[in-house]
DNA sequence: CTGGATCCCTCACGATACTG
DNA sequence: CAGTATCGTGAGGGATCCAG
């Protein structure tokens, strides 16, 4: 038996022998945003020693969580992308992101937002029971992040990137947080700065009612 | 900040700063389970060395996970107790055994099965459609181990124990999976002697349909 | 006995430098 | 760009010890 398993015969303990090692979840997390290369994988986690990330994706790989596939030519590059069984844990991560993402309140001093954990936080507030048949589009800028979200016939899909003809573009900051969880109101939060909106800014409430904590 | 912070603002990253070290989650699926002391959480982790156990049960009562609490006299003894916050952990702890069940074939030559494993585990198999409006019980052994569980009105609970009037006792061993997964068929598992049934033996069809990997 | 604390050793993790 | 090599450090592991 491998040296650090825990040496219980248990669906949680495979689990955890599988994606419990320190920064295993979080590469998930960003595969499960789409294929990814190398690059892109440190771009996303700035903290990452680049042995870690390599050791990691092996270790990903033989499990069958992550193929790694080579690009045809000219690029000829590598991309990670998750299996389907990889692809199972998207629930799991989601909730997780929701349990834990109650006691985030401020940025701490050297804490900073990705793009792809933006994707899936959108990703994971997203309420398709309020989404029902709706078509609608959003950019969101936050800082330096642009992502944006569009609602088609009540089905969500969420990328990096602008969105040239989205109905309504917020542009925000931290304060975002508190709109999404309600404690402040979509009017207080125009009135008050922290959301700058282009397009019909009407649609904001309904942004709010689509994306929920 | 602290030294082994990932650095990132994001609801995952704060879940796993919090539960995300080793043996972390496995605690929190014993303590799903109820209660526990000090010396029976060390009994259902027979690998964890006790500095650990400690160490990772004054982190989890610092985040308001876990809550310690001493019992009046005479007894007292000290119990370790999951708050509101801490069993909101439940579902994914469920999802996350059953994504690691999947290639749980074989119990490994040093991997145990343990009561709160077991008892988790027919937890998270559990159907409630199939089980609606459904009475029935079951006593399930397991080599030592024995547990119960107790459908009342569709609705679960499973214990440690014998359950003297229990409508179907199950006795088996490692056949059991093979059983759940729908492998083998209820009728075949009892001809080929994977288990042995005391009690209404038609019941056993029932089971697998209610607990079903 | 329960409920830990302490000690020491080892190895996985992490930072950095380096290579195909 | 996509990793490997090297090496120091500290968290994890195991045994033992101690207080109530």
């Amino acid at each position: 038996m491998a040296k650090r398993a825990y040496g219980q015969f248990c669906g949680l303990v495979r689990a955890l022998e599988l994606v419990g090692e320190r920064w295993t979840l979080i590469i998930v997390r960003d595969l499960l945003v789409g294929p990814k290369r190398f690059s892109d994988l440190l771009r996303g986690l700035p903290r990452i020693p680049t042995n870690i990330l390599s050791a990691r994706l092996k270790e990903l790989e033989q499990a069958g969580i992550v193929h790694r596939r080579v690009l045809p030519r000219p690029s000829g590059s590598v991309v990670y992308e998750l299996t389907q069984y990889g692809n199972e844990l998207e629930d799991i991560v989601l909730r997780l992101g929701r349990w834990g993402a109650r006691l985030l309140t401020k940025p701490g001093p050297e804490e900073i937002v990705t793009v792809d954990s933006m994707i899936m936080a959108m990703r994971s507030t997203f309420r398709p029971k309020e989404a029902r048949g709706l078509d609608v589009s959003y950019e969101l800028r936050l800082g330096e992040i642009v992502i944006h979200m569009s609602i088609k016939n009540g089905r969500l899909t969420v990328a990096e990137g602008a969105l040239p003809d989205a109905d309504l573009v917020i542009k925000t900051g931290p304060g975002i947080k508190a709109l999404m969880t309600g404690e402040v109101s979509p009017a207080k939060a125009i009135a008050n700065g922290s959301v700058r909106l282009s397009g019909d800014s009407r649609l904001l409430s309904r942004f709010v009612d689509t994306f929920h904590i």
